[in-house]
DNA sequence: AACCACGCCAACCGCCACGTT
DNA sequence: TAACGTGGCGGTTGGCGTGGT
């Protein structure tokens, strides 16, 4: 039988996404809403497959992401439920608002493994480790250049040690997942005043992506019923992610493609552009 | 200045689950 | 119930930046 590709792979680019297929993504979720990943591409001028474009919104382009690296509380809560849940990133990404799977999974293999390994703890059971024989001997050997640096003063290891316990005791004392406070989407983007009536929200299905379910049934709705002509232009409070592009750039933005409708594209940037003009402006009194 | 090694992270790939026909 | 289509998930890869020599 044989598994169709998800897409015809052939023509398609692969890779980094430019800034002006950022564009065109953004801008046709912001107009019709995320809807069949499949037609994304074709409908929004993209020679990328719809799997690509899903991926892109989802881990890069959601207005609704934190960015940066994850505070010492992530952290902790990432630890923990990874003890309880394992490798299901979606499903630890889903207890940190903000947060993607990849990002935690990026975090988890770069930063936590190493420390937990530091502190003795196998990052896949979180239980401690069993030291091999050649384990031994290598802790052996640190410990001489360790028990010399100590001696310099730094006591970096132990410290940061000391500091890691710390984390998983409160963890275990303090933590709970049931009491983990969900981000509704409600609370992604706010309604502003000068638009009560604004009813479009691309946050309903970007929640989280662990929201499969709400995301593919605004999915069908969001195809069948919504035209672009009766959305009215969202007004959203866009995270610092956002503003993180520099003005230059979202100035530069043009949306004149075929297929769009193009006034409404203008309104939706003008927009955000506005938006994110407030909130550099407030990061610029803010340094 | 040039080279190398390493770490980080965005993006890809393949499999799976689920819904529809 | 099987076949198929689609979206989601988790593992892996490769490009890029950075620090060291």
């Amino acid at each position: 039988m044989g598994r169709q590709p998800c897409c015809d792979k052939v023509g398609l680019k692969k890779g980094p996404w430019t800034a002006e297929e950022d564009k065109r993504l953004i801008n046709f979720i912001l107009t019709n809403g995320q809807c069949c990943w499949r037609a994304v591409p074709k409908l929004a001028g993209l020679l990328r497959c719809g799997k690509s474009c899903r991926l892109r919104w989802t881990n890069y382009l959601r207005p609704d992401l934190k960015r940066g690296l994850l505070s010492e509380a992530e952290e902790k809560l990432v630890i923990e439920l990874h003890s309880k849940l394992g490798n299901r990133w979606s499903k630890i990404a889903s207890h940190l608002p903000g947060r993607t799977d990849n990002e935690i999974k990026n975090h988890w293999n770069t930063h936590i493994k190493k420390k937990l390994r530091r502190m003795g703890i196998d990052p896949l059971t979180h239980e401690p480790l069993i030291p091999s024989a050649n384990d031994l001997l290598h802790q052996e050997q640190q410990q001489v250049g360790a028990s010399a640096d100590r001696r310099e003063g730094n006591d970096k290891v132990s410290e940061e040690q000391g500091e890691e316990e710390n984390i998983t005791s409160t963890v275990d004392d303090a933590f709970c997942t049931d009491e983990v406070p969900m981000i509704q989407p409600h609370e992604m983007i706010v309604p502003c005043a000068s638009t009560p009536s604004a009813s479009f929200s691309i946050s309903s299905s970007s929640s989280s992506s662990s929201s499969s379910s709400s995301s593919s049934s605004s999915c069908s709705s969001s195809c069948s019923s919504v035209k672009a002509q009766e959305i009215q232009p969202p007004c959203m409070e866009w995270p610092e992610s956002v503003c993180l592009w520099g003005l230059d750039e979202l100035n530069g933005w043009d949306f004149n493609y075929a297929q769009g409708d193009e006034q409404l594209g203008l309104d939706l940037f003008t927009q955000w552009q506005r938006t994110a003009l407030d909130q550099e402006t407030w990061k610029f009194e803010l340094f």
